[in-house]
DNA sequence: TCGGTTTTGTGAACGCATTCACAAATGGCT
DNA sequence: AGCCATTTGTGAATGCGTTCACAAAACCGA
C-alpha cells in the first residue's frame, strides 16, 4: 500500500552497490540476484524527469507555486498517471489534493539528474554540427559547460569558438585530466567516430553523445547515447510512406 | 493547449478499424490476405531498420555479398534474434544456412522505409544550430533534400547557405505548396516553436523533426520526433551520478 | 467535528518489445 | 543420396513500461 507516511523517505537501504552487471548473452553462472534494486529509476522515466524539468523551470519563472499532476502532465505531452508513477520512482512528495511544489520538485529532480554539478563536457570535432553545438546556448544551460573543443584537422587548431580555442585532439588525454571532463561529445565524421570513442575511453570518460552517424562499440560501463539526424528522418519518412496508402485491406480507394 | 503531444512519435490512434481483437497474431497462412492490419512494424524496429540499413550500404561498399544475422547483429549493436525478427516484419527473406543478401536487404528496407522517393525537407530557423543542419551531409544522403530554408528574422531573409536563400517564414504555405515539403524541421527558439508547428501543421505537413526545447502539441494524425540535446545530456548525467554514488539513498542529507 | 472535494501514490492489468530456444530449411561434403 | 553443419524464422517466455482504477491523504467550509 501506501508508504508509512511518519518520517520522510525511507527506502530500504538496498543492499551493495554496482556489482558488475554484464549484458552478456548467455550469463553463465553469475548469480547477481536481481534484488529489486528499488533505488533505480527506469530508463524512460529519466528521460521525461528531464522534461518535467524543463517544464517546472518554467512555471517557477512564471510564480507558479504549486502544480498538479494533471497540469504538469498536460504541458509535457505525458499520461499523469505516468507522471505520477515517474515522480514516485524519485521519492517526491506532493501534497494529495493540493499537488507538488514547484521549487521542490525542480530541486528533486536536479539532484536526481545530477544537475546541481557542473559537469565538463569535450567536444570532438568542429566541423560543421561540431561548430554549431558549441555555440548552441542550450547545451550550457543548467548543469553542463563546454570545457574544451577537439579536432584532428591540423588547419582548423586554434581556431577560437565561443570563447574557446581548438586544440588538436591528441592532447585529449591531458584535457580530460586537467579539466576533469565527464561527458565526450563526437561531433566528427562517422569515419573517425570509433577511433575518437576508444580514446575518450581510454582516458576514463564513460559517457558519450555521439553524433557521428556510426554505430559505437564500448566496453561495459560506458554510456553511450546517440543523436541520428538521418534515422530520425527516416523514421519518419516510414511514416509518411504509410499515410499515402491507406492499406487497410478492404476499400481500396482509388488515389489519383 | 488540448491534446498534448509528447517526444518521439505521435501517432494518431485512428478509431477506425473496428474493435480488432486478435490476440493471437498468429501467421494467417492462408492467401487470402485477411484483414493484413499486421501489416504494422513495430516502431522500435523501424528505427533500427534504419540502422541496419547504414551498416548493409557499407557492406555493399565493400563487396560483401551475403552476411548473417549474427554478422549483422553484432556490426549494428543488437541482439541477433532481436534483428531476425525485425527482419521478418517487413517479410524479409533470407536463406537458412546462409544468411541475407545484402543487395535484396537493402532494397527492402529501403522500401519499407519510403526512400525511393525523395522528400522535401523545409527547415526553418537557421540560427546557430538551423545553419549547420543546412549543411551537414547526413542530412541530404539517401532519401531526403532540403527544399527550402525560412526564418523569422528579418536580419536573416536573403542570406544563402548552402545553396539556398533564406525565405521569410510567412512564406511558408507556398513553400510547402511549390516544393512539395513533405517534412518540417523546427530549428527556432523553443518560445517559437509552438507557433511554427502550427503553421507548419496548417499548411498540411503532417511529419515534424524538431531540435527546439519544448514540447509540441499537435492534433492526431501528425508525427513530430524531437531531438534535445539538452536531455540527452541529463541523462548521461543522471548515469554519471550513478557512478559515482553506489546507490543508497538520493540526498546524503536526507530528512528523518 | 464532519462530510465533500480534490489529488496523490500505487497495486494490478495490460500491451509492447526483447530474448530464448528450437524446428525447419538449406547447402556442402562424402 | 544421405548426413552434417549452419542459419533462418518464429512460438513461447520473459521483461519492461504504461495505463487503469481506487484507497488513502489533505484541505475546506459549515
Amino acid at each position: 500500500m501506501e508508504e508509512p507516511a511518519t518520517g520522510g523517505v525511507r527506502r530500504a537501504r538496498a543492499a551493495i552497490g554496482r556489482a558488475v552487471r554484464s549484458t552478456l548473452p548467455g550469463r553463465v553462472e553469475s548469480r547477481v540476484e536481481p534484488r529489486r534494486d528499488d533505488r533505480a529509476v527506469p530508463e524512460a522515466s529519466v528521460a521525461r524527469l528531464a522534461v518535467y524539468l524543463r517544464v517546472l523551470s518554467q512555471l517557477a519563472e512564471q510564480g507558479v507555486v504549486t502544480v498538479s499532476s494533471e497540469e504538469l502532465a498536460a504541458a509535457a505531452g505525458v499520461n499523469s498517471a505516468n507522471l505520477r508513477k515517474d515522480l514516485s520512482h524519485i521519492g517526491s512528495y506532493g501534497t494529495r489534493g493540493v499537488g507538488y511544489d514547484v521549487a521542490v520538485l525542480v530541486e528533486r529532480i536536479e539532484g536526481t539528474l545530477g544537475l546541481t554539478r557542473r559537469l565538463a563536457v569535450a567536444l570532438i570535432g568542429v566541423g560543421n554540427l561540431g561548430h554549431a553545438l558549441a555555440g548552441y546556448g542550450g547545451f550550457t544551460t543548467r548543469g553542463f559547460h563546454i570545457a574544451a573543443l577537439l579536432d584532428a584537422d591540423p588547419a582548423r587548431i586554434g581556431e577560437e569558438i565561443a570563447g574557446l580555442v581548438v586544440r588538436p585532439v591528441a592532447e585529449l588525454p591531458d584535457v580530460v585530466r586537467e579539466l576533469d571532463i565527464a561527458i565526450g561529445v563526437i561531433a566528427t565524421p562517422a569515419h573517425a567516430a570509433q577511433e575518437v570513442c576508444e580514446l575518450l575511453v581510454d582516458c576514463g570518460v564513460t559517457s558519450i553523445l555521439n553524433f557521428a552517424p556510426a554505430v559505437l562499440a564500448v566496453p561495459d560501463g560506458v554510456d553511450v547515447r546517440k543523436v541520428d539526424l538521418a534515422i530520425e528522418l527516416q523514421i519518419l519518412s516510414f511514416h509518411e510512406q504509410r499515410k499515402l496508402r491507406p492499406i487497410s485491406g478492404t476499400a481500396l480507394e482509388e488515389v489519383g
